[in-house]
DNA sequence: CAGTATCCAAGTAGATACTG
DNA sequence: CAGTATCTACTTGGATACTG
């Protein structure tokens, strides 16, 4: 987290800040683990494997990983379309670092007696 | 993330969607970081330390990072009145893993290249 | 198949004023 | 000092229908 002169936590060009928005919204995670698992993932399996997902969230989500550097698009110019989406090396590092952030989750849930989930 | 048994990708009882949700919101991470910088802060000094934020969301953050066992409360009772907040071990381990989190987006913002942030 | 467009509902956060 | 309460504004996501 940033801070300022006055030693002051900031939200602006932090890289904490940046790398949450990379994660930000309902959807990103879940279809960044769904390419995880399957190595690529054309846009209707990624349809059916993010469960409950439109095409208006699935399409916009995808556009922003991409835009952001974490998995790319491939399209084969075919008929019909097809369309695959895979990991960048930064979308898998990313990944792994959310992994480590699961596991940290999983022994938390197990503990819970200090106060319970919201 | 958890997967259903046709392998679908699922948020319900995820433990990453868990870690997500105790870091959610717009102020429970800049709390977090100031506390873990100063060791233990009062509730005005908080108020200071973590610009923008409004007693309103100072104070339910609070509440709901100290039930979900990232954050201590500690009450004097002296007059005028005297609250200290500091981090748990667990609040810690998270924040060590947000750190972690933290270098990669770093590293990020230094590619951009790749296609810029949104 | 792989998306867009539009419009609406819900959830989150901000402003302001007040209290033990 | 350390908070609550209320009411409003804004941002996100969902439903539904349509397209190259």
């Amino acid at each position: 987290m940033d801070r300022d002169i006055k030693g002051n936590t900031r939200l602006e060009n932090c890289p904490l800040t940046y790398s949450r928005n990379m994660i930000g919204g309902k959807w990103r995670l879940p279809i960044l683990w769904a390419i995880r698992q399957n190595e690529t993932l054309r846009y209707n399996e990624l349809k059916r494997t993010v469960e409950g997902i439109t095409n208006m969230m699935l399409s916009q989500s995808l556009k922003e990983l991409e835009s952001n550097g974490l998995i790319v698009r491939k399209q084969y110019l075919e008929m019909p379309p097809r369309v695959e989406y895979s990991l960048t090396v930064e979308g898998e590092e990313l990944v792994d670092h959310l992994r480590a952030l699961a596991r940290w989750g999983k022994r938390m849930q197990g503990l819970q007696g200090h106060g319970g989930v919201e």
